[in-house]
Parts: structure tokens; sequence; C-alpha cells
DNA sequence: GATGAATGAGCTTTCATTCAT
DNA sequence: GATGAATGAAAGCTCATTCAT
């Protein structure tokens, strides 16, 4: 039996208003009743549209996939530096868009939660998305041939990720966006084709 | 009333014990009671030695401090870009031997505890070493001084922590120490002087 | 948004259920697990309904105070001294009517509560009850003027606290009205004006 | 076996520093570690010397009814209203120099503790002093005979004790000896035969 | 005699989850 | 659909007492 949209679209509404809550509050110590306090809604309500607690984090998450595939990859040129830059910063601007909180539970949770893997799908359209980068970026020899496809997106993740959690444990206390780009400068140096050098 | 030797000696005793059993169970999730029942102690002993259940992660960050400042810093020599290398690489081969939990606890602590901010004075001894190498590199400009020293010691930590989240994130299933050697072995052309490559 | 009668009411219930179960086993070494398993309720049912376990001290506080406030005052006639009589004497009967538990927990709680000052502000209203009553005394020339209104109210308080406190010690062996009657007899001929006895 | 001399001494010793604490700390949330720790002794040494932490308070009513059979009773004069106002002083000054926390303990001890019933005898001491003056008052006619001494004795000792609570209630704020002097001369208005008046 | 390491029952409090209304 | 009362396992931590050294 599919779920009514009626029903479908009270739970949209409800994610908008935990992710503001959670940002509020961070989730570490977030409990149901506080969510639903702040969500002017009763604890039954959220075990009406939601299973468990955990719930919440794959909405966080959703929320980030869902961006870069229907707005960030759309914007992608020909120059691969620079989507692997455009791709780092938007990855930095949403995590400052939706604050400390949310990007310090994004950038902490688990790969593999107790009760379902729900980040190993999730986590792999990001990698996805930037694998298709630096393989066109190979085929085109703007990016180095010495490192794998996979290895390089690795340091893209990894480095992109090392950004939101320290921002978030540092409080949002710099410039995320900023930073990011400052270090994606230096990494797209370290990963032109020697000869570029010359040719450029 | 100073401590007695013997009190202190089963202190470290416990440590050694506690860390491995951090290791086969996780942090997070750790339960005092866990940590008694696999060590053996009663909960009343546990007491006895540490104050309270965050001693326990002072415990662990201790121990990454003392070893960069008492084994990696020694090590240094000349060529700076090499010594970031180093620095790089024992961490991630610190992370290889403290095992998964343990690295995933160390590399997603927050930076300010609740009751103590035990890691700000701890994070900032790292952040210390590093700085040294990126300023003595400039000095020899064997590093670009188109960035400050805080900004490329920033980068490094930042991706070499990050390695370690994403490391036991995925359950510690790559070879962490090749991870890093790779990227930061990229990142260091990225902060080379660009006369770097003429005259050298 | 306000607590919903329903809740109020059951509360209330509890609190009587609590009251009974206090003189039963005593506060002092009374646990919440005690209270759950007398009351037949959960112990997250009282935490449902109570914030701490203090809330039991407030709570029996509270009704001494209502007690007065509601039906003791409006009692009073034109005859302070006799007064002063009904008011010990209520009070008396209060501790003999909610047991030998409570009284002693009412009457060596201490005046000031480590997280909130709940008695400081309860203890007043019965003095400044008493005040009034020695305060119209004295006007009237029913009671002598050789000694302060606060002096003659702390008398009356503290010697009506010393039977409450002597009576629970003693686990209610005698009659603590009778007892407190005759000690305000005595007390009474000692705050009558000197020339009460030549002119009346 | 009788236990040493030796033993005994030091254990007079062990209870004169003990009363300091206790004073120091309160009883109330006073751990034997407290005490081991203020006291500079082992836990096993206050085992050794004592069996249980209960021995503590004993100590401090030992206290009280030595130093009346000693040094108050022998002071008694002829005028035996006098020597209740110098028996009830005397309480208060006694408490003025054991501290607040000390008379709090006294005054709010149960009669009957859940192991020993180490008052009942102690607390007889003090009755028995008090019946005598009354007793002898009554035989000279200088207290009325319209009350029986079991009465009028429980009426000195109530309000003395009730003084005793009040005044570590309020943590020794007032001057407890002239507050009970106060009360203790218009209660002895109150007890003294009517033809007094006429006759005195 | 003196020590203090070791014990563990027991404390208050939290909170995700269920389910009758 | 919506509610929130009820649950109870489990958490961190305390502390009087024992006993081997």
């Amino acid at each position: 039996m599919r779920e009514s949209p009626k029903k479908s679209q009270k739970r949209q509404e409800l994610i908008q208003t935990i992710i503001e809550v959670v940002n509020r509050f961070g989730y570490e110590n977030l409990t149901i009743r506080d969510i639903c306090r702040e969500a002017s809604i009763s604890i039954g309500t959220f075990y009406h549209y939601f299973d468990e607690k955990s719930d919440v984090v794959r909405i966080l998450f959703k929320g980030i996939d869902d961006y870069f595939e229907d707005s960030v990859q759309p914007t992608f040129g020909n120059d691969e530096l620079e989507n692997i830059l455009t791709f780092v910063s938007e990855y930095a601007l949403y995590c400052h868009k939706s604050g400390v909180a949310i990007t310090r539970e994004i950038s902490t949770a688990p790969l593999i939660n107790t009760s379902r893997n729900y980040l190993s799908s999730q986590r792999r359209k990001l990698s996805i998305i930037i694998e298709g980068v630096v393989t066109r970026g190979q085929q085109k020899n703007q990016i180095t041939r010495e490192l794998s496809v996979a290895q390089i997106a690795q340091m893209v993740l990894v480095g992109m990720r090392g950004y939101a959690a320290d921002w978030a444990k540092n409080e949002g206390s710099y410039d995320i966006v900023e930073a990011v780009k400052s270090h994606f400068i230096v990494f797209n140096k370290g990963i032109k084709p020697l000869d570029d050098y010359i040719t450029d």
C-alpha cells in the first residue's frame, strides 16, 4: 500500500522544520521531545511520520545529495579543475547555509549505522559525481594520470569533508568557503599534469 | 599528598586495557560498565583511578600528542616538505596502530568539551609542530610564501584529520598510510614555490 | 502551552499517594524507586509529572502553607492570645494528620536547599501570619510590648516547630495537640502585659 | 578482651578531630573519605577505631551529655527558675561553641537509629537533669504545680532544642544564647505559681 | 596497627519508543 | 490522523565497608 500524497507532503513540511531545529539545537543532545516541542507536534505525530530517530540523519544527508544532483552538477562547465573548485565550494556553501550543527552531524556521522546502512548508498552519489569530473579531466589532459580516478576523487572528498568537520568543530569561526577555495587552489596545482606548467 | 607510584602504575596498566577495549567496542556507545566488564574491574575501581568517563578521551588524546613530541619531531630533517610527509605519515601510522575505534574518536571528538576544554590545549600542540615546519620551509624557500603559515598549517592538519575520519568511517578498509602519502605528495607539489619548477 | 487539566489532576492524585508513601517509609531514605513501587507507577511516570526528587519536599511544604492561609487564618477572632493558641494547635493537628514521617521531614528540612530556595519563601508565610497576630495583640494591649513583634513571633514558631520535631522523633508517641496547647497556655501567660494581672 | 588504653586514647584524639571536621563540612553530606582526608588518617584506620559511620553521631551526643553532667549541673544554685535559665543558656552556649553543623546534626538526628537506639539512653540524661530541677522547683514553690514535672521538663527541652534546630537552619545568623534567654524569661514567667505575683 | 585498593549495590535521571484513546 | 501518558532499560556516578598486605 503506497502512502498517500498528503502524508508525504506533511512529512516534507516536518522535515523542513526539523532541519531548522537541528541547527538550533545540535543533533548530539537533541531528543525527540526537543524536536517535537520546537516543531509544535506531538511525539505521537513524529512517530507517525518517521520510524525512528535516525531517520532525521537520513533526511540531513538526502538534502545535500539532492542539492548536488539538482543544483550543482548542471552548472559544471568544460574546465574540470574549475568544476572541482565549484564542487568543493558549493559543498562549503551548503555547510555555511546549513549551519554548524548540521554540518557537524553530516561530517561526523558514521558510515554504517547500527540499524541501517543508509549512508553507504547516499555517500556514493557525491563520489560518482566527482569521479565523473576527474575522469573527464584526465581525458582532456587537465588532470594528471599519475594517480587513479578513485584516488583523486577520494582526495577531493576527504579534503572537503575534512574542512566541514574542522569548521563545525571550530563552531563556524572562520569562512569555510574561502578556506576550502584556498585549499583546492593548492590541491589543483598538485594534480595538474606536469607538462601543463610548460605549455600553459 | 602525592599519589603513590603504585597507583600511578596501575592506572597506566588500566589505560592500556581501556585503549584496547575502546578499540574493540568503539567509544560512542561505550559505557563504564562495558569498560569495567572487559577490563575485569569493578565500577568502583574505575572511579578509583579516574575521575569521570571523559578522562578516557583525554587519555586517548594525550597519547598522540606525546607520540609526536617524543618520537616524531626529533626525526625531522632539513627538507621541510619531507618533514610534512613524515608528519602526516606518522599520524596515519598512529591511526593504523591505534585501530579504527580510537581513530574515530580522536578525529570526531568535539573541540570543546562541556566540562573541560582539554582539547583546545592538546590540539594546539600538533598545530605548533606543523607551523614550525611550514615557517622553516618558507624561510628556506622550500614552501610558497603566497599563503600564510597558518593557512598552510591548517590545510595540512585538516587534510590529515580528514583521512583519519574517513578511514575510521570506512572501518579501516584501506591502507591509510599509503592514502595519506599519495595525498600529500600531491599537496606538496601544490605548495612548492613556482620558480622551484624552473630552477629545480 | 499550558498543561492540561487532566495531567494536573493526575499529578494531584499522585501527590496524595506520595504523601502516604512518605509517611510509611520516611523521606530520608526514600528512593524514587520506592515511591514508584508503592504508588504503582513506573519511574518514567514519576518524572513525567515531576521534575526532580526534591519536588516531593516542595509538595509537603506547600500543603501546610495552603492549609494555614486557606483554613486557619480565616477563623481568627478578636482575642489574639487565643489566636496564637489556635495557630499552634492547628499546626499540631496538621502534624497529627500528616503523620510522623512527613512531620519529621517538614520540621527538619534545611532552610535553604542547594538547588532552589523554595523554603525561604514558603517559611515566610507562617511568619507573616503570626507576626500579624502579635502586632494586633500588642496594639490591643493583649500582648506585652517588652519584646518586639519579631522576637515573640520567633518564640511561637520555634516552640511550635520544636514540638513537631520532638513528636516525630518520638514516633508520635504522645498527643501532640495536647502537648502544644499546654505549652502555649504557659507561654501565653508569659507574654501577657503585667498590668493585665491587675486589671483582669 | 578489653581494649588497650592506648587505643582508647588514640580514639579520643580522633574524636576531637572528627568533631572539627563535622563542623567544617556538615554531617549530611560528609563521607568517610572526607573525614579521613581531613583527619589525615586512612580509611582503614577509621574502621579500626570505629565500627560504622553512625558512631560519629554517637560521639557528638556523648559530648553534650558529658558537658552537662560534668560542668553544668554542679553550678546549679537554689533558685530553680534560675537553674532552668542556666540550663538552657548553657545548651545554647554549647551549640554556639560546637558550630552550626554539629548543632544541626544534634538537633535533627532521629531518636532511634536504624541500627542502634543509641539516642534513647543518651537523651534521658538531659531529661533527668531538668526533671530534677523542676521537681525541686515545685517543692520550693518556685514552679507551678498545675502541670506535672514531666510536662514542664518536656516544655523546657523541646523549646531549647527548637532553638538549636532553628539556629542551625538559619546558619547561625543570630545570637542563640540571647534568643534562648529571652524565650525562657518569658517561659519562666509562665510557670511561676500564681500567688507568686501577689507575694513577690 | 595502618593502609588504601577493591567492591558493587544502589542512587537519580534520561529518553526512544509504544499504544490506548 | 493526532495525542501524550506510560514505560523501563540503561546511563554515569557515589560511598560505606571489607580485607589482603
